[in-house]
DNA sequence: GTATAATCGAGACGGTACGTCCTGTCTTCGA
DNA sequence: TCGAAGACAGGACGTACCGTCTCGATTATAC
C-alpha cells in the first residue's frame, strides 16, 4: 500500500534479464535501416519491426535513435577499429607511420559500410550535445590518444620539436581529413592525406 | 535547355508576386526557432505559425526545412561574414593575418546568435548530400577561397613555400577549427588557432 | 508574436470545411467493424484504416469511440426508427396499439444489423455518463415520449385511469423489454410483450 | 463427454496450495480501482501493482478483468445481499413486501461503494455474452427467483391472479428499476418504486 | 525434516492501440 | 494569383497494457 517512490527515476530495468538476442536483432536492423535508407528515414518503429521486436524493447533500453544507432555501431566496430584494435605503429619513421594510419583511416571512411552510421552518429552529435558526447568518449577519444601518445614518443626520439602539443598536432592531422570527410568538399584520397602529414611536419615556409 | 517547357513542371511560382513581409517574417521564424528548440525540434509548421503564415507559403518557395534555414542563414549573415564582406587582410605579415582571420571565425562560430543555425546546417548537410553541396558552395566555399588566395599571395610573396598546394593548406588551418567545433572534442580558443597556425606554418619538425 | 491563448479550448475546426465523403465512409467502417468483431475489438485505428482515412480525421471531430459509433447509429437509424419515423399508432385500442409497438421493438432489437451497435452504445453509456445522456437524449427518449403522448391520449380517452402518471407508466412496458434484451435473462418474444402489456394494464390482482 | 481427457487442458492449477492472501487483496485491489478510476482505466497490471501480487498470479486464476470483477463483487456482496442473505419478507401482505425489497434494492444501487462495480459488471455483460452469462447466474438470479416464489406464495394465497406467469410478473416490478438505473432515465427513488408496485398490481385501466 | 514441486513477486518480452504531432498536398476564401 | 488558414491521408512518435514467458525466492504438502 505504502509507495516508496521518491522521485521519477529514470529507473533503469534489471539489465540481468536482458535479452541478448533482441539486442543483437536490434543492432543488426538498426546499421542495415541506416545504410539502406538513411539515417533521417531510420525510425523506431522500422528497427523493432525489422528486428522482430516490441517498441518498448527499445525505448527500454535506449533513451533515442542516435543512442542506438552509437551502441549498435560501437559493437559492430569494436573488434575491427585500429584505435581498439591494433593500435598505432611504432617504427621509428614518424611520417610513414602518421601517413600509413591515415590512410587506413581514409579506407574506413569511406567503406560503404561505415559511412552511413558514422555519417549520422556524427550529425547527430553536431546538433545534440549528449550524443555528440558519448559520440567523442567512446569512439573518436581513443583513436586521437594513439595520435597523441605516438607523438609525445616521437618527440622523446627527437623526430619532433618537444615544444609542441600533442593533442593539437594531433588535431593538425586529424583536423583535415574530418572535414573533407563531414563537409565533402573535396575527394579524399591517399594522396590528401600525404600531403597533410607532409605539410604538417615540414610547414608551410619557404624551405631552404 | 529548351525555354518552351510545356510539361506541368512544379516549377517555382512567379516569383515578382512574392510577400516580401512573409518571407523575411519566416527568415526570423526559423532561425529564432533553431536557437531556441533546436533543429530537430523546429517545424514546418511551427514556422508558419510563429511566422503567421500558411503553411503553403513556405512549401511554395523552399524544398525542405533545411534549405528554408540556410536561406535564412544566408540572409542573416551576408552583411556581416568576413568571407563576404571585408576580405581577408594582407598585411604582408602571413602569420599575423591568419591568425587574425582565425580568431575572427573563432568568434563567430561561438555566437550564439550563429551556433545554433550553423551547427544545424551543418549536421543537415553531413547526411544530406543536396543539403551539403548548398551550404558548402553558399556558406563554406567562398571563404575557403579567401583562404587560398592569401597563400598563393605569400607564395609569390617568398612567405610560403611554392611547392605546396594552397588549396590543401587551407584545410591545414580550418580542418582543425571545424574539428574542434562540430565534434567539442575540446574548447575553441584564440590560443588554440594561434598554435595551429604555428605548427602548420613552421612545421613539427624540431627546429634547429 | 503576441500569443491570444486564453485558456485551452477544445477548439471546434471548421465544420463547413468537413469532408462528408470521409464522415460517411467512418459511420460505415465503425458500424461494420462493430457488427464484424464487436465493440471491444473495434479500434478508432481499425476505423480509420477501413475507411482510408488518417486518425486525426476522427480525433478531430470526435471524442471518442463511443461517440463515433452513436453519430453513425444515429444515422443510420434516423430515417427508420419509428419513433423518429412513422410515430405512435392511435387505432383507439391502448391494448393492441401497445402490443403492436413492443413488438416493433423486440423485431428491431433482435435485428442483427442494430443489435451489435445498440449492445454496445447502451454498455458504454452505463459506465460512462457522458455517453449515456447522449445515448438517451438522442435515441431512447424520443421513443419514450411517444409512448408518454399516447397514453395522455389514452387517459383523455377514458382508456387509462387518469391518476397514473404517464411516464411512470411508460417505464412499465419499456422496462421489461429492455430487462430482457440487456441482461439476456430470457428470449425476447413477442408473446412476452403481450403479456406484459396485458400484465400492466389489467394488474397482477386477482380479477373478479 | 469422455472423462479421460489425455490432452495439455490449461486447467486451474492446483488450489489448495493457492495464496488466500493474495486472492483477498486483488479483490481489494480490483474494487478500489473500479470505484476509484472506473472500469475501463481498471487494468491488470494496475490491479497487480496495488495488489502487491505478480500479473501471472492474476493470469493463473482468472480469464479476465471482468471475472476478476466479478468474483471480487461477489464476495464483497454475498454475505450483505438480500437475496443471498435475508431472503424475501412475507408478511402476507404482497404490496407491502414488494415495496420494501424494492426500496432495498434502490439503496444497494444508489449505494455508492456498490453502483460502480455493478454498473461495470453489468456493462460488460451486456456486450460479452460470456460474462453476460455468468453475472446473471451468480449475481441476478437468485434475488429474480424471490420475487417468482413470492409471487406464487401470493398466488396461493388469493392476493394475484392465478393466470399471470410469475416470471414475467417479476419482470413487471424489476425491469423498471434497472431501465432506470442503467439508463439514467430519471431519478431512482423509493417513490418511484412504490408507484411501480402500485400500477404493475392494479392496473393502469381506468379503477372504478 | 527434509525434498520437491508448484505458486509467488517481479518484470522483460512481442505485440496492439492509444492519442499527439508533423508531413506534404489540397481546397477555400479574402485581398 | 498569391497568401492565411487549415482539413486531409498518412506515418511515426513515445506510452500504456495485453497476455506469455522466465526468473529466483518462498511455501507447503508428500516423502
Amino acid at each position: 500500500m505504502a509507495e516508496t517512490e521518491t522521485t521519477t527515476e529514470p529507473r533503469h530495468p534489471d539489465s540481468s534479464r536482458r535479452s541478448e538476442r533482441s539486442r543483437r536483432a536490434i543492432y543488426e536492423a538498426a546499421l542495415d535501416l541506416v545504410t539502406e535508407v538513411g539515417y533521417a528515414r531510420t525510425t523506431i518503429e522500422g528497427i523493432a519491426s525489422r528486428a522482430g521486436v516490441g517498441k518498448q524493447t527499445i525505448y527500454r533500453w535506449w533513451p533515442s535513435k542516435a543512442a542506438v544507432l552509437l551502441e549498435a555501431f560501437l559493437d559492430l566496430v569494436t573488434p575491427v577499429d585500429p584505435a581498439h584494435g591494433a593500435g598505432f605503429p611504432d617504427t621509428g619513421d614518424l611520417e610513414a607511420d602518421l601517413k600509413a594510419v591515415l590512410r587506413a583511416s581514409v579506407d574506413e571512411l569511406t567503406d560503404p559500410r561505415y559511412e552511413g552510421p558514422t555519417r549520422a552518429l556524427a550529425a547527430a552529435g553536431i546538433v545534440d550535445e549528449t550524443v555528440g558526447a558519448e559520440f567523442l568518449e567512446k569512439l573518436l577519444d581513443p583513436g586521437l590518444r594513439l595520435y597523441t601518445e605516438r607523438l609525445e614518443a616521437a618527440q622523446e626520439a627527437g623526430e619532433a620539436d618537444p615544444g609542441i602539443d600533442p593533442r593539437i598536432a594531433t588535431e593538425l592531422f586529424v583536423g583535415p581529413l574530418l572535414h573533407r570527410w563531414l563537409l565533402r568538399t573535396l575527394p579524399l584520397t591517399h594522396d590528401y592525406t600525404d600531403r597533410i602529414v607532409e605539410y604538417a611536419l615540414y610547414g608551410l615556409r619557404p624551405r631552404g
